[in-house]
DNA sequence: TTTATTTACGCAATCGTTCCCGGCATCGTT
DNA sequence: AACGATGCCGGGAACGATTGCGTAAATAAA
């Protein structure tokens, strides 16, 4: 079943008049006189005209539609990217086209495949966590594709960024379980090469070093919570708990490895944070009735969005090609809850 | 800053041939010589010739595109839908472009004029909160375009439709509760001229007639957790609790007002279930690790978006008008955890 | 009245692709 | 040798819109 929209050619046709002067009428035209500005507009609007996005796509050679590319949208924190995307897009009369990639490498490039061949104007990507190997991006931007990357950015390639100040946010928050009194901490965190593991990390290293903690190498664990495979943050997690010292309080670098220690924990009745403590960066807005509640670092998730947008437009529509980039960096916020109370210091103390 | 992409045109004037005979050569077809052919695959795949997707869907008429038209994508159902929307649509080599009406009708139908303008060929729909008037979807319907409804769906409106079994969802849920111990339930509803609460309202008081238990009409509350205004959902449940007499169990009928009941209860300090039992609609994956674990009815988000697509394909690619429309029913499952536990008969009995 | 200028519109090319037609070889048939 | 059949390819219109250019009529200037 087609369903056949109204052209120029129509409007021309009952008119009287040839498609150029429709289209000056339609575009408000000095060339075209008042009085027939009228007519054709009137009808125009009688009939429900509206010009044909395709047509103008395939002369201008844009489409006005901004690419996405992300893990996954049923994710708080990407939900509420595409949530910033989309305000900023749509009120620049621009369309946004969502892919993800569900974490796999292989998907990524499909998708992005897919992507371009669909004629988009420009792309903002946050990369998989499989995403080692970036030709398939420094091609499109070899080519002149307008890129934007965020949170999980790739230095590599030179173009505008956003990110979080993920440094910062780290150090921050196991500061906060030093203050409390938590001393053997550790990190549970992504795959290595992504961008925000290694900046996480790093915040998660300068906060113990300034506070005259000795890093224990065997508390930084690397997983790949995938959606496929939950296990190895499981894993992980058994291995945290079963080594020696045992830690005394987690962090979670992403909110699934967050969110998943905490399930873990329930599920062997650990008690946090008696047991154990847990912070975490999460975007989920359950986290304030999760038991315990959770302390959280909360990323600016859809600023972030708002901010790719601007920066994709702002290379979409300039003239020039443009060589100077910026990395934005935005600040997260500590939301503190339960999970990293105070500690308790045991009645019998230490000898 | 542009990015050309390479045409028949070039392959043509490369090879010495017209645009036609590079353009039967790509499509195989049987007019070209085999050695045409190869010699022009072969230029093309080497210098990365993608048919222009734009001119195609100007010439075909058709975008190979199908909108999705949703409240919000950062919610788990709707996200999880999404995911079983892609699915499909990709698998079949269509694409899937996003709106939100963010439960506001004039978004919903800003929105909608928007992704028609964009011309696609179908479309997937759940209405929004404040929808209750249709002559948007009516006449787009009218004019031929596939629509497809689910989950809120529009019943006024003859197409295909995919929804959960909403009345056996919250009957089960309901008796699940009675089975239990819990007389005094109230259900906490969205606005009621939406299918969905139509439908799960009727469940519900079927559950308490079949228990023989008497409906108190105060037990059924109305409210409109939009995003913008949560205020509702707590006014709402704090005249539960505060009504004599007073439930001893709330249920849920959609996502935000079972997790917004929480959230009251933990802020009120009201033990869940001692105090008041909860079960409710989610489809967070979080919902095992809240405090208390909550009884929810999930939706099988996924199929569902599976199914719309499926519908709204077979009307698209269909060549004669389709007039005999199904309305597709799935089924829910009911996850027993601790905030439904049995009720605890006090120890001091009735008299 | 003649010429220059303005006004108001139409023609046709263009974007990238497909496809209907038409045409030129080459081959086989009688 | 003349004919039709076949294989292979190019020309050009079309999809819907914009736009540079040309031009007729109306008006203004000389």
């Amino acid at each position: 079943m087609k369903f056949e929209a109204v052209t120029i050619k129509d409007i021309a046709k009952a008119l009287g008049l040839s498609t150029s002067t429709v289209s000056r009428a339609l575009r408000d035209s000095y060339e075209i006189s008042s009085d027939t500005k009228k007519l054709v507009m009137e009808y125009a609007e009688k009939i429900n005209y509206h010009p044909n996005p395709i047509a103008l796509s395939l002369k201008e050679r844009r489409t006005y539609t901004i690419g996405v590319l992300v893990c996954e949208v049923a994710n708080s924190f990407f939900s509420q990217a595409i949530n910033g995307i989309e305000s900023v897009a749509h009120q620049q009369g621009y369309n946004v086209i969502i892919a993800q990639s569900h974490e796999s490498f292989e998907k990524e490039v499909n998708n992005l495949q897919y992507l371009t061949s669909r004629s988009i104007d420009g792309l903002i990507i946050s990369v998989s966590f499989e995403t080692n190997n970036f030709s398939h991006f420094q091609e499109l931007h070899e080519r002149g594709l307008p890129i934007v990357f965020f949170d999980r950015i790739v230095n590599e390639i030179d173009t505008h960024k956003v990110i979080l100040d993920n440094f910062k946010a780290t150090y921050d928050a196991t500061v906060h379980l030093i203050k409390n009194g938590y001393k053997k901490i550790a990190a549970l965190t992504n795959v290595e090469f992504l961008s925000i593991t290694r900046e996480r990390v790093a915040g998660f290293k300068a906060a113990l070093a300034d506070n005259d903690i000795e890093l224990n190498n065997d508390f930084i664990i690397h997983c790949r919570p995938a959606s496929g495979n939950p296990i190895e943050v499981e894993q992980a997690v058994n291995k945290l708990l079963e080594s020696n010292p045992r830690p005394d309080a987690i962090i979670g670098l992403s909110d699934k490895l967050t969110t998943g220690a905490l399930r873990i924990f329930k599920n062997r009745k650990i008690k946090v944070p008696e047991d154990i403590a847990l912070v975490g960066f999460s975007n989920s807005d359950l986290c304030d009735i999760l038991d315990p509640s959770l302390t959280i670092v909360r990323q600016p998730a859809f600023e972030m969005g708002e901010v790719a947008t601007r920066q994709v437009l702002q290379l979409i529509e300039s003239k020039r090609p443009i060589t100077q980039f910026e990395t934005r960096v935005l600040s997260s916020e500590l939301l503190i809850r339960e999970s990293s109370k105070k500690k308790r210091v045991p009645a019998k103390m230490m000898s």
